[in-house]
DNA sequence: GGTTTCTGCCTACATGATGTAGGCTGGGTG
DNA sequence: CACCCAGCCTACATCATGTAGGCAGAAACC
């Protein structure tokens, strides 16, 4: 062969056939055909399947780390907010593999990573743009989180597929609504129950 | 055998299996294995591994909507809107891999049956509590389904684990967040741009 | 009651995936 | 020039899906 492989050359291409065919369906046996080399090769460079599989994950968590810090950069408030949403969007769209990847318990290498903290650094960085309480931020983070993701995998999964109108009006009205959330957050801020 | 086989022994028993070891263990073989008999035997009752699968998922769907339906029974605003909330979260928690089950895309005969149906009309029935308009219903639905389920999808895959304090106090707060922006819904309702 | 039929699980097999063991070869190094 | 070893290979064990066809026992029919 040419070009010798490695465990990144092995990792890239899981990631392509994860866009291509969905993530489940990155395997060693079709990475390997997809390589033009045996499937037992692939254990040189890669421990196993889940080691694979992590890869792509700690992969697609550096590539949506930078694309979302270069879109917030030098903004706040609602511009860095509609920034930060519309790059996680960009990046499930234009590779749903590798934004599959992320949808799942990583192992904890990848947890552990640099990708890592900086993507869960990148929320409480938009939230500086709003009056929400150092205390709140924990929520408020998770609350982000938990509706943009969840957007985007309702959405991947067709759950939007049989209403109108198409799923791009509710996300627009979805992160107008989060702005306005976030704006408001101290009146619910109250610290006796809740 | 004491008892035979039929389609719906086979597909509870694959859901026993998906809430113990996760729904991405469900496999024919496994289930066979489960139930004492060899794995080409469940073919007689299952048309493939696929249909199994939606099986389980068309049984989760019928279960959690009969749930929702008696938790939101006689109940409007907040109250509807925690009882709903509410009874996701304990179907998530107390049947993880029938849960996992609804979180993906399923068989077009999965998405019409009435369970289907009658899921999809559970959100409106909440919303009716609130002063959003009848148009923006659909946008409100799609917002309170996907924070709902991204949260639970976060907190199932261990994004909240390692910030404290636990998922709990988040949920309470996310539940009061939704509530406090459907009842200000008319807002952001303005027609013009987004 | 005996024969037939049919239902429901069986064995046997083809295919393809994961993962291990160990062999072969060609390019870089003493 | 000989050696070595990195990197891919073949061979194999194991387990999964799915097909084909066999067999046995209970129900149905004469």
């Amino acid at each position: 062969m040419r070009t010798p492989l490695s465990a990144s050359t092995v990792i890239a291409d899981a990631a392509a056939l994860a866009d291509e065919a969905g993530f489940e369906k990155v395997t060693l046996s079709a990475v390997a055909r997809r390589l033009g080399v045996q499937a037992p090769s692939l254990y040189s460079h890669v421990r196993d399947l889940e080691a694979l599989r992590d890869g792509v994950t700690a992969l697609a968590l550096g590539e949506l780390a930078d694309l979302v810090a270069t879109a917030i950069a030098g903004r706040s408030g609602l511009s860095a907010l509609k920034a930060y949403t519309a790059a996680h969007r960009a990046y499930a769209r234009e590779s749903p593999g590798r934004w599959q990847s992320l949808q799942r318990r990583a192992g904890e290498a990848v947890v552990r990573s640099d990708a890592a903290k900086k993507i869960s650094a990148q929320a409480p960085a938009v939230l500086r743009g709003y009056p929400v309480p150092q205390a709140e931020h924990v929520h408020a983070v998770r609350l982000l989180g938990s509706t943009i993701n969840g957007f985007l995998a309702l959405e991947r999964t067709g759950n939007f597929d049989h209403s109108s109108p198409a799923p791009e009006a509710s996300w627009d009205r979805t992160v107008v609504a989060l702005d306005a959330l976030l704006r408001a957050w101290p009146v619910h801020s109250r610290t006796d129950e809740s």
